[in-house]
Formats: structure tokens, sequence, C-alpha cells
DNA sequence: TTCGAATTATGAACCTGATTCAAAAAATGA
DNA sequence: TCATTTTTTGAATCAGGTTCATAATTCGAA
């Protein structure tokens, strides 16, 4: 069945393409604007086509947030692997959080979006689908730092599985950058969006889990080395897997 | 103009009955079946009239979340007023929030799609400034409590504002709602929504605040007592705001 | 190489539902 | 009572996502 193979490679690279096309049109003009039919006559095929690939316009938005969260994931994995203590891949994982953000803001508004009832409803069930799964790894992934560090006497378990422990750092990371996100809230409240600060939060977090070595969060120059040191660390990382994955309307 | 007056009041209780009217459709059919004609009719007025008050749909979606967000600030109002220790009255904004999760899961999910770029864009300027201005004393009352809390001698203000210390159990408290709500996703972890855990990580970032007094998180009994009495506090306030206000499809 | 069957692509037509606006109705106050 | 102003109405318009009859292409057997 070569040839049947060949079809499938095709196809799938042309669904690629239309993905790349979505992102880059999203990134231009934003969400609102992505139209069915101009994406399909930008990469040169009938609006029908684009319909064979993805069930509804929200399926291809699903479909985008799942291409990213493998990359996401491959990063994370990285992450996990350098030689730093436990309590810094935590924060390594803010700070590419932060990083991704900053270099794709669609992305990160994107996923905001597709998490929405209105949106995730209308996506195909097996979209859906692949979006959970990706974020299974992800979760076994954080756990296994929190578990790692258990193991090593860093943290005491608190009589709670490393799972459970693992979703209060989560939370705090992405209610802070949602938080952030949501338009004009900061500027209400006078403050200005220091992710230092978030750090901070991060900090005492982990202070109160009693994960070692703890960090006095009104040291801000051993807390700014730190992030600084991180935050080269991932960017590394970062570059070397999507080199020119560029978000062209933010950076 | 004792006349204007009059059309004044009769605008804004019409205002109200579509709001209501459209609480009431989203409630029972999901944000995505709300229509504006449907809408319109079930109100006994014309398509055309809706829009005498609202620019679009999605600024009909605002001004919902601006009604709640007033009754929000109300009952934490009461809550910061309540005879209770400082930290306490942190906890109880939790408890205040899982509570009208709770009751008004489709007001969650209204929340969570409005702030999308997609909706939030589609809406009045004006209508968003409402949702603004609404957040402003609400980021008092909570960097209230943490100023006191630090007048008081039980935190440390880590060299930092109220207004700043207070984002970080603010981002927890809405992170791990938002985790809870993303659908399927503790369901692929193999995690159960267990509130008494939110309110675990809630104490493991107060504890790592130093905000006294501490509590042992593996106490599960101190814990689900206090949770419990803050739980019957709130609910009091809760119905006392708002009696009969409550989503048909999910209590 | 050729041809009929099977698969795939096309894009104009369709359909849903938000928004508008010309006409009708109601309110105002002289 | 009536001319004027304000408000309401809902059918028409419009946008854009989705479908599907038709055309084009690919395939493999003869």
């Amino acid at each position: 069945m070569t040839v049947n193979e060949r079809k499938e490679r095709q196809r799938a690279a042309r669904e690629q393409l239309f993905l790349d096309k979505a992102a880059e049109l999203i990134a231009r003009d934003g969400i609102l604007q992505l139209q069915m039919a101009p994406l399909a006559k930008a990469c040169e095929y009938a609006t029908g086509t684009l319909y064979q690939h993805f069930s509804s316009k929200e399926d291809l938005l699903l479909a985008l947030v799942a291409r990213n969260g493998c990359n996401q994931l491959r990063l994370f994995e990285q992450i996990a692997a350098l030689a730093i203590p436990h309590r810094n891949k935590i924060l390594a994982l803010c700070v590419a959080e932060d990083l991704a953000r900053q270099y794709h803001p669609s992305h990160a508004r994107l996923e905001q979006y597709v998490f929405t009832e209105v949106v995730w409803e209308n996506a195909s069930a097996s979209r859906r689908q692949l979006i959970l799964d990706n974020s299974k790894p992800l979760s076994a992934l954080v756990s296994g730092i929190v578990r790692a560090a258990i193991d090593a006497g860093e943290l005491p378990d608190h009589q709670c599985s490393a799972l459970e422990l693992s979703i209060a750092p989560w939370a705090l990371c992405c209610g802070s950058h949602n938080l952030e996100q949501t338009a004009g809230l900061f500027e209400a409240f006078g403050l200005n969006k220091d992710s230092l600060q978030r750090y901070r939060h991060m900090h005492l977090l982990l202070n109160g889990m009693q994960w070692q070595p703890l960090l006095d969060i009104t040291d801000t120059a051993t807390l700014t080395a730190q992030i600084q040191d991180l935050k080269q660390r991932v960017e590394q990382l970062f570059h070397h897997l999507c080199p020119l994955n560029v978000d062209p309307l933010n950076v």
C-alpha cells in the first residue's frame, strides 16, 4: 500500500500548510478575522477542501492548539531533563510559559478561546481528545518533578500525591498569566505587569510547600539572577525547537 | 424633567428584563444557543429594540458579566466585614467564588467567554469600561484585607505593596478554578475535583507568605471544619443577596 | 496505453443568524 | 386636536460558515 502511504503523507502535509497559514493569519489579523474561504484561497485550495481536514472552523482552532501543545510538551521535556535543582525546574516551566506568551501572544489568546464552551463544543470529539491526550504526559512530567523532589527529601509530601501537589504551582502559573492577559485589568488596578512579581509569588508558594532550598523573596538580587539564568537556558531550548516560528505581530 | 426620569426608569427596567431573560436562556440552553431574535421575542419586544440597549450580541454578554460583577462585589464587601481573622477572609473569598460557581455554573462559563479577544473586542467600549470599573473596588477590597493583616502584624510585607501581594492568592484561586473548569482535563489526569484540595493549596500559599496563624495542611479535621464554617457563613450572605437567582440547570 | 470506476477537489449555492433601517406607531406638548 | 419628535417594529439585508452536485483526477485492470 505504498500509494496510500504517499497519499496520507500529502494529506498530512496539506493539513500542516492549512495550520501554518491559519496561524500566520491569526497572528497578523486576530482570531476574529480568520475566515474559512480566504484561508483556503490563501493556501490555493477550495473551501470544501478545508472541510476535508476540519469539521468546522472551531475544529481548526483546536487543531492549532493541539499542535502547539506538542511543541510545549517537547520543550517541557527538555526542561525537566536540565541539570538544575528540582525546585528550579518548576520555575523554569513558568519561564517557558512566559517566553511562549512573549513570542506567540496569539497562541495564548487562542488557547484561552478554544477552552471556551462555545468553541470546545463545536469541535470534533477526536480533536478534543487529541488535546486532552497531550495534557496527560504534560501532567505526568510536572508531577514527575514533584515526585523526584519528594524522593530526594527536598519536599514533604504533605500526605498528598505528587500529582495533587503539582496542581498548585500549575494553577498559580496559569492564574497569574490569565489575570495579566485579561485586557485592561492590571491597568485598572494601577499595577504594572512585572514578571518578576509572578516569580516572587511562585516562590512564596514553593516556600509554603517547604520545597528546599527556600528562597527569601525580598532578596531581589538572587531572584533576578536566578530568573535571568533560567530564561537564558530556556530560551536556548526554545529557539532550538522552533527557530523561526515567531509570531510576526508582536516580536 | 420628570417625564425623562420616568422614561429612563422604564428603559432601565427593560434592560434588566432583557438581561434576566438572557441569563435564564443561557442557563437553560448554553451560551451558544442564545439568539437575539428569540430573546427579543421572549421579552415581547422587537429585535431592533434589543439593539437600543446593546450594540451587539457580545455587548449584551458583557452587560451580563458586569451585572454579576456588581453582585460579586457586594458579597465580597460583606465577607470583608465579617468578624473573622484576616487570613480566613481570604479563604472565605475563595469559598464565595466556589459557591458562585456551584450555583451559577453558566455565569462562570460566560465570564471565561467574554474575556476572550473575540468577544471583548466586539463589545462597546463603555461596556468594557463598566467591567473594568467593577474590578477596581474589588481589588481594593482584597488588598485592603492584606493591608489590614500587615498592619496587624500577622503578615510580613515582603517589601511588596499590599496590592501586589494580594495578586498571589487571587491568581491561585482563579487558576485553580480555570483548570477545574477546563472540560475533561482533570478527568484526563485521573484527578477528582476535590475542592478541599484547592483550599489546601491556598493554605500552602498563605503559609508561604507567613500569614499567621499558619495551618498544617495535613490536619484535615481542622481544615474541613474551617471550610465548613466559612461555607456556612458565606452561604448565608449569598442567599441573603440573591435568594432566588439560581441557575436552573445545575442546582 | 486506455478506459471505466472510485476517489478527491471545486466553488457557487445554501443557510443560519446577527444587524439595519424605512415605515409605522406612540408620546409629547403647544 | 394636531404637528412634531421619539420610539418601536420586523422584514430585508448582509456576512460568513457549511454543503453538495458537478468536474477533475487518480487508480488499477485489461
